[in-house]
DNA sequence: GAGTAAGTTGACCGACTGGTCAACTACCTT
DNA sequence: AAGGTAGTTGACCAGTCGGTCAACTTACTC
């Protein structure tokens, strides 16, 4: 009979933890101290369970991910019009992010775009990790707009790059929210998305 | 008479080396000894000019817009025609990042962005300066764009308002090239900006 | 040359950093 | 209770970090 290895949820306080403090601060001003501190854990723990800070925050944000993508998979079925998929998203982006500013007094944006050109320069496994779980992201942009397409909601080329163009975009307006601290360049989002995506007109309202 | 000071060129050697540095890697990443070491400066120097990192680091921002700004006059001139300013500048980053990457191995993308979302949340004063910049670039965003609508070039109720849009779209932009390290992304944005600006189609091509 | 102020240096500081590791504890099975 | 392993701890490490400061040097004017 083997035995029964004992269940300790120490790996997901850390990766929680830490998720926090880098979305909150940045990666270099997050120490392990500070994470082992809001973890409830000691250092030899933090090490026992991560073989570095960049294993630890690499595997953070992949833990984050898992519980956004259920999130995202609800957001974005396909039982849903196309459109009203990304507005949904959008709203709900908001409303996270305007919550998080009451608990916390900064609008943190996008974990993927802060952390990412943080360290894209400097350390490749949180790197690969942003990147695997961007193009992850990416692929609910792109089902949504290629659906759209074919539903003659939209005018499109090239569904595919009209997507990760409106991804970069929506990246793009999270940062600027973050640097200036003001979520209501979010609520305009939509109509920016409805440009970029050349929303046919007369069905716009069908949305 | 009054005494002529002596002229040291630290201060700008110590800001150069700052902005390479907090570009390349990132604020965090950048310590104090490296930018001396960089700048041929000991840190004495250092803080005979600069109060604290921080000090430095929003000095360093606004003279490389200094800097900047010479450049974006140009390109920007109104005597060059409102869209075409605008696929100047794109043209304009993209080679010089393309430069960049040659020489150090990465897109840096913007550091406005970067460094922006690393500090904003922590430190006020860096982000303020950041903040400043941000207003002036995005001026001659707003400049074009609302001479192409008065030039019946774009769709545009709001003019102010696609201009910034379309600024945060670029700012995604380089930000996930700097983040995948693939200045592609950036060569595609054309088109980007002119479905963000609804550039009308008759006149697409006088661009 | 003398005087002065700007600029530079080297040595220093306490605190912090990511990481190591032997010893210990807790849990599970037998 | 014993055994074994997963998990935890506390103490430690060398190096780095942003910053300080007295002493010195240099450049300029008179």
């Amino acid at each position: 009979m083997s035995r029964m290895p004992r269940v300790s949820d120490m790996k997901g306080r850390l990766t929680d933890s830490a998720m926090e403090l880098i979305w909150h601060n940045s990666y270099g001003a997050t120490s392990v101290d500070a994470i082992c501190e809001r973890a409830g854990a000691k250092k030899g723990s933090f090490y026992y369970f991560f073989k570095s800070k960049s294993e630890l925050a690499a595997a953070a944000l992949e833990a984050d991910w898992g519980k956004k993508k259920v999130q995202m998979d609800e957001i974005f079925s396909p039982t849903v019009s196309p459109l009203k998929r990304l507005d949904r998203y959008f709203d709900f982006v908001h409303d996270r992010l305007a919550e998080m500013q009451k608990k916390c007094g900064s609008i943190l944006g996008c974990p993927l775009l802060s952390v990412g050109s943080e360290v894209s320069t400097q350390d490749q496994m949180v790197r690969e990790a942003i990147d695997r779980i961007i193009d992850h992201k990416v692929n609910y942009f792109i089902s949504a707009v290629r659906d759209a397409a074919a539903q003659g909601l939209i005018e499109a080329a090239d569904p595919d790059a009209k997507a990760r163009a409106l991804f970069a975009c929506y990246q793009g307006t999270l940062a600027q929210a973050r640097i200036q601290n003001d979520v209501e360049l979010l609520r305009e989002f939509k109509t920016v998305a409805q440009e970029v995506l050349g929303v046919k007109r007369a069905r716009a309202r069908a949305v």
